[in-house]
RNA sequence: GGCCUCGUGGCGGAAUGGUUACGCAGAGGACUGCAAAUCCUUCUAUCCCGGUUCGAUUCCGGGCGAGGCCUCCA
């Protein structure tokens, strides 16, 4: 297998690059994932589909052994509070909150499986990072980056001459443009929270500061640290976390660390609308993964993980992508084909080079995409498998006994030479209420009609 | 106000300074008693106006339209 030329999107340069790893014994990415409060949306979905694909894409390449994997789960959050104080009141915060929390990150769990995603290397809680996230916050407080004011430790922007630079926007500009009131303890408007006092009642851990806990970005550059080092290769998220997110991420690592880079590309998945509108609660089109999956609320019937995996593969990752209807019933359609043409072949043989290459091309699913339409049996089978899509060909399972079908197969082939087209085109109508589709074809020798059947897609 | 995307046929969706993929749907045909599946053929497109160029959908400028970030957010 050899080494290809990989080229991704650096949100950092707005460019296309040639991928050249730090150490291609130990390929680090790390992605933002999800804050546990509540089921993941399909925009949630999005991120860790594409993703994904990254991840298979540098362990086909690099070797599964020498890629490491980080996504997080946030589980420090005032939203989780809240939500631990609804959901179970008179529970002691601190357990109602690892309830929520347990019972957030197993659900996200199971979707994402569904979906046909890898597990990550590593998944670390910030709850269980607080120590890390204490001594980057005391370093910078070291090293002049941050300052105590009010309740809370921040971050001072002004203390760092390039921060800005992944957002492209200067501090200038967003005191022009500030829509929000500056808040009278901070220095600028642009610093950030590091650690925040936690009042009674508030969920909190001790810290030089006080009881508190710590600020959402810190997170991430903590976590990041401690498993992939303090520059690694790619860091990965939604468009929207670009700023403040991202850029704060840098500022804290970078000035915490000396570095000049945190990670050495960044990229970032486009938004998604749901049939042509920004998908929110006000709207009543928002749309959980376990919606599509489990219900049908969403078009009158759910959806199989790898349909809504293809839904979301169809658009390239960093353009905007309407999730619709007609988009899914295309993305099964497509699946169902493929699963006929793959058949009962083996999966575990060399992925298509031409698709790997397109892949390889900043994850360009839609140029791999006409290669599949020409690829059948093994061939297909190991590149869909590649590609994450490994339960496509599954069916579901037919209430009826091999051979009674057999037998009422060998009923309507009876009638058909008998010419006795009614009666066999009932027990088709039978067979096929039963979930079973029968095809028809003839014996090249005899010209003989034969029947074979597959449970119906 | 600042920053940033995007605008390709009925739909989805790449690519490209010169012949515009591919899929879904549609149409026609082969096969069939009829279906299903399969195969063959096939119609339709680069938002508008300028500029650069021998030539632009592609590059530049302007417009119109859609969306995102600047506040929690994939």
């Amino acid at each position: 297998m050899g080494v290809q030329r990989l080229t991704f999107y650096n949100t950092l340069t707005r460019r296309k690059e040639v991928f050249q790893p730090i150490d291609s014994d130990s390929v680090r990415m790390y992605v933002c994932g999800p804050t546990v409060y509540d089921y993941a949306h399909i925009g949630n979905a999005r991120p860790v589909i594409v993703f994904d694909v990254l991840y298979r894409l540098l362990r086909h390449v690099y070797g599964p052994e020498h890629v490491t994997y980080v996504r997080n789960i946030t589980d420090v959050d005032d939203k989780i509070n809240a939500r631990a104080a609804r959901d179970y009141p008179g529970v002691p915060l601190n357990d109602a909150i690892d309830r929520v929390t347990k019972k957030t990150a197993d659900q996200f769990h199971e979707d994402v499986r569904a979906l046909g995603c890898l597990e990550p290397n590593i998944e670390p809680r910030a709850t269980d990072n607080i120590p890390q996230m204490i001594e980057l916050i005391e370093e910078l407080l070291r090293k002049g980056h941050a300052y105590e004011a009010g309740d809370e430790v921040l971050f001072d922007v002004t203390s760092m001459p390039a921060y800005g630079a992944l957002s492209n926007r200067s501090l200038e500009d967003q005191q022009a443009g500030a829509r929000v009131e500056v808040e009278a303890h901070k220095r600028n408007p642009g610093d950030f929270v590091l650690w925040k006092l936690s009042s009674d009642g508030e969920p909190g851990w001790p810290s030089p500061w006080g009881t508190g806990r710590p600020g959402w970005h810190i997170e991430c550059s903590a976590m990041s640290a401690r498993y992939l080092g303090q520059t690694f290769d790619i860091h990965g998220g939604g468009l929207d976390l670009i700023f403040p997110h991202h850029e704060n991420e840098i500022a804290q690592s970078c000035c915490a660390h000396g570095t000049k880079r945190m990670a050495n590309i960044w990229m970032h998945n486009g938004f998604l609308q749901v049939e042509g509108r920004k998908m929110s609660k006000s709207l009543g089109n928002f749309v959980t993964i376990r919606d599509l999956l489990e219900t049908e609320t969403f078009s009158g019937r759910s959806w199989p993980g790898e349909v809504l995996r293809l839904g979301m593969l169809m658009t390239h990752y960093r353009e905007p992508i309407d999730f619709s209807v007609r988009k899914l019933e295309e993305a099964e359609r497509i699946l169902d084909k493929f699963a006929r043409r793959a058949g009962e072949a083996p999966a575990d043989g060399p992925v298509d080079d031409v698709v790997l290459s397109a892949i390889a091309d900043d994850l360009n699913v839609s140029e791999a995409l006409p290669r599949l339409n020409e690829l059948d049996g093994a061939a297909l089978a190991s590149t869909l498998s590649f590609l994450g899509f490994e339960r496509y060909r599954e069916t579901a399972a037919v209430d009826m006994e091999e051979g009674e079908i057999a037998s009422w197969i060998e009923q309507r082939l009876d009638l058909i030479r008998q010419k006795n087209w009614p009666q066999a085109d009932a027990i088709r109508e039978k067979l096929s209420e039963a979930g079973i589709q029968l095809k028809d074809g003839k014996d090249p020798t005899t010209g003989e009609r034969t029947t074979e059947w597959e449970v119906r897609r």
